[in-house]
DNA sequence: ATTATTTGTAAGTAATCACTATCAAAAATA
DNA sequence: TATTTTTGATAGTGATTACTTACAAATAAT
């Protein structure tokens, strides 16, 4: 009986079993289940397990298209919201997958162009508050330890939500954080 | 050749592997190796793998003391400074140890109960910021959005610097995030 | 209707995993 | 010195891993 096979689908399986069950962690057999396919076509049609991983996360990594969302616009609150709103949306609603993959993936040395997929990501956005920096708008400091400052908190939340379910931890208001990483807490 | 085996060292080494190779991927026998002990050892006098990380996470967690690093003084700058201080020096310093397990070990259900050292700590924070709201020093969030904001850019940039080693990723100025985290970052 | 393609099932591979049993050697204790 | 305790080396357990082979069945293409 076989059915067409979307690799999109099954690389969303892939992704959400690694998020669930870290890299290691996760088993061609517990993908195939999650993407409603046959262990052996995984490896029919993706050779391995890291090539499959690495196929997924490029196939994300295009649909996403985070180079339109990192834009210079003039206008540094919208700029960053549409940032952010991004971010939250293609990366933080996975779950922590950005997470294990970083404190997974660096050391499986095949998968570690992967890695290149968020790095650049961090790096435009760098560059985006870079600009502003240099036109006077954000005070001076190191591009990647704003970037830290604006992305940092999301993966934190997103980090606690999925340690613990339930409605303890709200999501993060996103202008309220823009607000807070642009004028500061302070009353 | 029998030395005395002291426990601290080998829970220094299983959690350093952990941090490396995550909860799954870390062998019984690469956490001998680093620990300087034979495998059969780890299991004679530890029981079993997850028994043994549970070990190791209870030893940190005493050793580390965050209750004292957490407190008011009415000095908001300097208490949030310590607090800053206190988890890089051991937590960040772990490398990525802690979100390795936040990532996997809510997974393993006779680990769970590891969680409860972070979130005690960050529930902690939250009160702390939570009192300097209700004195109307700060503005009004939920106190874990305000820990998300305060934590979040150091779990980040830990996270980059394990990613990426070399100095492209320069150690985040606590000084300079406790200003940023006050009062913004707008010129 | 015939053929080629795609998938599933079943079985099995070698490697590795957590973990154990056995025995000898080194140290601490007496 | 004699004895007990602690550790290591070796070998092995069954389970699970990523991955393969072989064959049948279902669809698509012709």
């Amino acid at each position: 009986m076989p059915k067409i096979i979307e690799d999109q689908d099954v690389f969303e399986a892939v992704l959400q079993t690694i998020a669930e069950r870290g890299y290691a962690g996760a088993t061609t057999k517990q993908m195939a289940e999650a993407a409603g396919v046959s262990e052996v076509t995984l490896f029919r049609k993706y050779e391995s397990k890291p090539q499959l991983v690495r196929l997924a996360i490029s196939a994300i990594a295009e649909r996403a298209d985070f180079s339109s969302a990192v834009r210079y616009t003039g206008d540094l609150r919208a700029d960053l919201l549409r940032v952010l709103h991004a971010y939250q949306g293609s990366v933080a609603r996975r779950g922590i997958f950005f997470v294990v993959l970083f404190s997974e993936l660096s050391r499986h040395p095949e998968l570690t162009d992967a890695l290149d997929v968020p790095l650049q990501l961090y790096a435009a956005v760098g560059d985006l508050l870079d600009r502003y920096q240099e036109e006077g708008v954000l005070h001076e400091e190191h591009p990647l330890h704003a970037v830290a400052a604006l992305l940092g908190p999301l993966i934190y939340t997103s980090m606690l939500h999925s340690a613990v379910p339930g409605e303890s931890v709200p999501p993060l208001d996103l202008e309220r954080h823009v607000t807070g990483f642009l004028e500061g807490r302070l009353v």
